[in-house]
DNA sequence: GGTTAAGCGGAGAGCACCATCCGCTTACGC
DNA sequence: GCGTAAGCGGATGGTGCTCTCCGCTTAACC
């Protein structure tokens, strides 16, 4: 454990007190986000971390690119939700835990709410993730269809229908967010397996959005 | 018609030339919230009506008395549709066409639909009218339930949740907006009228809300 | 037409934010 | 211990916003 590692100082390329600063900024920062949403200032983020402005820009060249890191995890975290939703034997169930789980991550993080949402353009490894996780959703989505628990005019663009609204909810509600989400999830997952007219489903494109605030105290 | 008018030079006070200035600022505020949501800089108002800033700020001390007057109208035809569907011999159909048409408004200006969600808690008038309406839309939900066409479930409460969930549909989707809100409200009509488990309601207060932006382009 | 108060517009104060620069400090490897 | 590159933080640009100040213009009434 001692060989190869003659120049570099550590694993990672990054000195030991450098390390402990950037794993403090990350996890400083994920807590600002979920308590607050995206646009928590810079300065705010380096204050508590206990490290100057200059230090954070150093790691993370942009706010986005800090973002991205930050949520990186929970995007993860998010698409394992859909394997596990798979392995359901009850497609229907899986698909309901998975609404549920998705929106409860939601809903506990405005962070994390105003980053699906906005999806970080060019964060790419999390491109492709929610691609991996989007391909598992509409298998799951055949699934239920196919065992009759699911409507069939469903479309795989509700999720992201439902991503917003619930989006919606938790931006401007501040601690009752989780308890609204959830009933506006048990209403739309009780009406995604009931049947009624339904307009058209319609393709909201994730990555249209503004700069990155959206959310506020 | 020319008696004791000898001082004030207009019936409201305002000179003619301001008058006309005055109608133009909140007809163009009114077209830039509805397009780009309540974050238009006041500049690119007053630009845009060929005025000053100076002007501009005379008519309306702040930013929020700005967003109040243009809404104001938008707010009473609000109000006046809860008359409609409780003009409705229809309880339940009356309940659809209501929360259609508001939710419909709110897709089309985006601006109404943030001003709805903020609801601009110094704004008095807006504040008893919107009591009217709550009252009215209560009313509504009494009838629709005793015509057994709303579950019992229901609560009045809900139609916040429902308003906020389409606030976030019409934030994050540009042109899309309209399309999206019906088939998210054809969903949730569908489950007000159907049944199934629900986690118990949660009063969202509408005014908790940030300063005034909540959007962007 | 002349007087005058009301109205006007642009420049800028004050603020909050993202991002950078630069001289000092410190961990690391010998 | 010591040299050095890596790391550090506060001051500083630069931008975009809300709202104010002040000298000029003009509509309204005689």
């Amino acid at each position: 454990m001692s060989g190869t590692a003659s120049r570099i100082p550590a694993v990672d390329g990054l000195r030991a007190d450098a390390r402990q600063n950037r794993d403090r900024i990350v996890e400083v920062a994920g807590a600002l986000f979920a308590e607050r949403g995206l646009d928590v200032p810079m300065a705010a983020i380096a204050r508590r971390a206990g490290v100057g402005v200059a230090t954070l820009y150093r790691r993370f060249p942009t706010k986005e690119s800090l973002v991205a890191e930050v949520f990186a995890d929970q995007f993860a975290a998010c698409v394992s939700v859909v394997d596990e939703a798979l392995a359901d034997p009850d497609p229907w169930r899986g698909f309901c835990t998975l609404v549920e789980k998705v929106c409860a991550m939601q809903a506990v993080d405005r962070g994390f709410s105003a980053a699906v949402v906005a999806s970080l353009p060019h964060a790419i490894d999390l491109d492709r993730e929610r691609e991996r996780g989007l391909r598992g959703f509409a298998e799951l989505v055949r699934r239920a269809k196919a065992a009759g628990r699911l409507r069939p005019d469903f479309s795989e663009d509700d999720l992201v229908l439902l991503l917003m609204a619930n989006g919606g909810i938790v931006a401007h509600s501040a601690d009752a967010a989780l308890a609204a989400s959830r009933r506006l999830v048990a209403y739309l997952l009780t009406s995604f397996a009931g049947d009624g007219p339904l307009p058209p489903p319609v393709a909201l494109s994730l990555r249209d959005v503004p700069h990155l605030a959206t959310s506020r105290t």
